[in-house]
DNA sequence: GCATAATAGACAGGTACCTGACCAAAGCTA
DNA sequence: TAGCTTTGGTCAGGTACCTGTCTATTATGC
């Protein structure tokens, strides 16, 4: 790995990036396998903390994930599948269901939180509280700063201003 | 965007991940198509780099590009039949050939290069260029520790120490 | 020098995203 | 209340990754 390597040499930053995701979608695949919920896929675990008592639209979940609407009912239908999750008609709109978690929906959503919550206690011991934190920070601020620039992409951007309920 | 909020609520940074690589695959895309190469796929530009004039096979373009054989496979297809890459036989073994630039894919070369570039210059000018270094250094840092910590891991990240040739 | 192990690549199939087209229910406008 | 627009959701299809399995060729051990 040659961490002292003279000056870094510079990778592209969607290389690393790619590469850090990839570690991360592994680790919650391993936490959550871990916690006895080997059902659940990585990509799915998204949606657990966004699903409030009351129910959620699809729309909504997709818009607080950050995909498609298209890409969170395929993650909804699975899980629905699963049995963690059902689909309930809307009373005040007959257009839509809402999603609310079953039982056993309910029992999963300390591990699926956990799940992130230990990779990210993980890769803090990693470098540091300080460390973790501005990668975290700069992140945040450069993704702010490109919505800005552009309204195209804030549109792509809106889970940033409108964050989970947990 | 809203980039005032109180303490920048805490998002996952797998969000963050994810987002910020979307709008840099977006960016790719935008930009190769501006230099008149929009059949060069975002997910294809990453093969350029890595091509070297006595050409290299695909297992080594695959560990650089730090993704597995078969999707490299699939990109220098895409490439060969688009015309930039050629698959020639290599005289030192005749299980693998070797991917050479033809003349069509030397002259995309600097389009391709300079795809990552404009994103990168118009990030360090969304930021600053200490804001977007330190980016790059905590990325580049974290991945070195998780390679140090997990022989798995290190696997997967072997890109890391050997990057690319120009 | 021949059997066995390792390696390069191809083939089949799955996941997580994406876009575009479409339909049905609701909300507006008149 | 008839017609138009908007909205929630689905269907169809594509890209970029992934794993597992197979074949052909080369390297190795006795």
């Amino acid at each position: 790995m040659n961490p002292d390597s003279p000056a870094e040499k510079r990778l592209r930053l969607s290389l690393l990036l790619r590469l850090l995701h990839r570690e991360y979608a592994l680790g919650i695949e391993a936490s959550l396998a871990e916690a006895g919920f080997g059902d659940i896929r990585p990509g799915d675990a998204k949606v657990f903390p966004f699903v409030p008592p009351e129910g959620v639209q699809v729309r909504d979940l997709a818009i607080r994930a950050g995909v498609r609407k298209q890409t969170m009912a395929q993650s909804v239908d699975q899980l629905e599948r699963a049995g963690y999750l059902e689909r309930v008609p809307n009373p005040r709109d007959g257009r839509s269901r809402l999603v609310v978690l079953t039982g056993r929906g309910r029992a999963v959503r300390p591990a699926a939180a956990g799940a992130g919550d230990a990779i990210e206690r993980r890769w803090t011991e990693l470098t540091s509280p300080e460390e973790f934190g501005a990668l975290h920070g700069l992140l945040h601020r450069l993704l702010g700063r490109i919505g800005e620039a552009d309204p195209d992409a804030a549109a792509r951007l809106a889970s940033l201003g409108d964050s989970g309920l947990d």
